[in-house]
DNA sequence: GGCCAGGTGTAAA
DNA sequence: TTTACACATGGC
């Protein structure tokens, strides 16, 4: 098992994503700061809520009031920090002149992560959906599911997992945009911290239940 | 009622 | 340099 295959077996198992799920760039920045340690779908609330508001857009959040703009996002969870970052994010932006000007910064990812509440892995899926660079985002799932098939230390630093990726597969947008949308809808099929596991016929040799070695689960869920 | 969800910033050890 | 904790809603 490599990176190649998971990411052909996974791909031909559920099918191309078509990720980000967003309007246009400045949405999609949006998104990743809201979907920090939240579900994706109380994050289409608070975009709704956004969008109902005439708050989907750079200027308008840089010129709303706090209070307002917490009440707006309210549905994805740490509303009043994410305020903020969304404000920090619209002044950047809006510095720039946009999603082409921050594009023609010399170092995108520094200036990124020099911001309130980008941390590495929200900077890179904008490089990556946003900006379309070849950037492999790492996430909780990417780190779950490698360990458990034995790829990766469950315990490795961001960087360290990133460079396992960017090694092992040809520089490519459109194969990392791929890999990572498809990670997370494996994840969250077949990968939860304590799946219900009740029938699994692998039980006895699955690294997540306890036994020896590891990804014999893992690989059938990914053949499955 | 507890766990979980596509993290990040801050402060103490 | 590492570890702990705050931030918070909503689904199951």
């Amino acid at each position: 098992m490599n990176a190649q295959i998971v990411h052909d077996r996974l791909l031909d198992h559920y099918g191309p994503q078509g990720w980000w799920p967003a309007d246009d760039a400045f949405e999609m920045m949006i998104g990743a700061i809201l979907t920090q340690n939240t579900n994706w779908t109380n994050v289409e609330r608070a975009i709704a809520n956004l969008r109902d508001a005439g708050l989907l857009d750079a200027q308008a959040i840089a010129d709303c009031d706090e209070v307002r703009l917490a009440r707006a996002i309210r549905p994805s969870g740490y509303f009043n920090q994410k305020g903020k970052k969304l404000k920090t994010l619209a002044e950047f932006y809006l510095a720039h002149g946009g999603e082409a000007g921050i594009d023609r910064l010399p170092d995108v990812r520094r200036a990124l992560l020099e911001l309130h509440g980008i941390g590495p892995e929200t900077a890179d899926s904008i490089l990556l959906y946003a900006l379309h660079r070849p950037v492999f985002v790492i996430d909780a799932y990417t780190r779950r599911i490698f360990a458990r098939l034995g790829l990766t230390p469950p315990d490795a630093p961001y960087d360290t997992l990133q460079d396992y990726f960017q090694s092992r597969l040809p520089a490519s947008a459109p194969l990392f945009n791929e890999y990572h949308a498809l990670i997370v809808m494996h994840a969250k099929q077949h990968c939860r911290p304590r799946p219900a596991c009740s029938g699994c016929p692998l039980q006895q040799s699955c690294a997540y239940h306890g036994r020896a070695g590891h990804g014999s689960m893992q690989s059938a869920h990914l053949t499955a």
